[in-house]
DNA sequence: GATTGTTCTGACCAATCGGTCAATATCATC
DNA sequence: GATGATATTGACCGATTGGTCAGAACAATC
């Protein structure tokens, strides 16, 4: 880049990255790995496909460099949970985390689904390793909520892959989604309903209270 | 091919495409629609290239035979569903069902996932027409049982969506699974552990009474 | 065994792929 | 305004893409 002073030097470069990222996002996440060119990620950027390689160095190094933005997105997915903490706070702060992520960042999401559809190539360190570690504490706290009878006593591997891929379907399948119900996009009240629909469900599935007044108007209980 | 009399010429025809369909379906599953090379298809089918392009006239006239396929294979969801239908066992055979298809055809629902993620090209009017009705008139059902009391007041739509997320996810994220709980792949019993996990958590979070048995075991109830 | 209608496939096509590179453009510094 | 460092990009590379096609191979009929 041109010479400026270092901090707009680095703005400036900084700036041209993530419009490259940006662009990379959507392409990959819509023709995954193998199916994004180079030529349509520099069209989507607006930048003529040397600059590409001149900023990202190789299309694999793009890649990467866009899995691992995700996946620091997701760190604050789940954090504060201890075996103190309210079952319920925990998990309704959960769906709806997740739900939110998956709203700002729908290409990054649908980039991490394609890659695990392809068998997950670049992300086997990352799955075994990190990831497990991350479910495996998690799902050692909910397994007290259960021998301490404050929630039914459910395998929590399942009910963490449960809240994940429940919301993950909004945002990966929203191009399912909203053709069946008939919408062009799905709208802030439609998420609220989303949201209220798996709190209810899954809260009162795993044998925790409802908070009161989270089901005004929802469900009808007996 | 050989003039052979013609019920064995067809059943050879039929066998070579049913190769090249299985081909396709892995290669299609793993890179999508633009990331699978008619090569990768010929070499996985164990024909020279040319061959594939012979039976199947071309790379989209095989992707839409995969997709029409596996829509038919999905006929058998929530077939027989009425008013009189009890809620409990209807969820639960939509879950069974759901997920015992999920293993039949693990390549079809990754074939099926990465087109939804592409923008659904292939599937605009499909998903907008045909499986539109089928998720309306299926809801319109389930807003019955809701309105007699027979279960909680959810929105049908989305716990439509979140069984078929929830099923679809063991299949087409078999990679992500099966690498966080450090497995090769998922045996029967996990299969029937989740199935029973399901059921449990979205019966009960809809407010329908679990049967006699479905329990021994599983979750502990107050 | 010549004829006929498929089946099969190597060779080839223009277009596109990821990536390289040399030439040019741009700016801060002196 | 000369110097040096970085930014930019058109032109190009060999490889691969989906698709075409002519002709070889094949089996049944006459």
């Amino acid at each position: 880049m041109p010479a400026e002073t270092v901090t707009s030097e680095n703005a400036q470069r900084e700036r041209i990255e993530q419009r490259i990222l940006n662009a990379g996002e959507q392409v990959f996440a819509k023709h995954g790995y193998r199916g994004a060119s180079l030529q349509s990620i520099a069209d989507q950027a607006g930048l003529p496909k040397a600059n590409i390689l001149y900023y990202m160095g190789s299309k694999q190094t793009l890649y990467i460099r866009l899995l691992n933005r995700m996946m620091r997105r997701w760190n604050a997915v789940l954090e504060n949970i201890t075996p103190d903490s309210d079952p319920g706070q925990v998990l309704s702060s959960f769906i709806r985390t997740k739900m939110v992520l998956g709203q700002r960042y729908p290409d990054g999401s649908r980039l991490f689904a394609a890659e695990i559809l392809a068998g997950a190539p670049f992300l086997n360190e990352y799955l075994a390793g990190e990831l497990r570690e991350w479910v495996a504490s998690r799902a050692a706290i909910i397994r007290q909520w259960s021998a301490q009878g404050r929630m039914d006593d459910v395998d929590p591997r399942w009910l963490i892959f449960l809240i994940w891929s429940a919301t993950q379907h909004y945002t990966e399948y929203s191009a399912q989604v909203t053709r069946v119900i008939g919408r062009d996009a799905l709208e802030d009240e439609d998420l609220a309903s989303i949201i209220h629909f798996l709190e209810h469900v899954i809260l009162k599935g795993c044998g925790i209270a409802l908070r009161q007044g989270a089901e005004s108007g929802g469900a009808s209980e007996p």
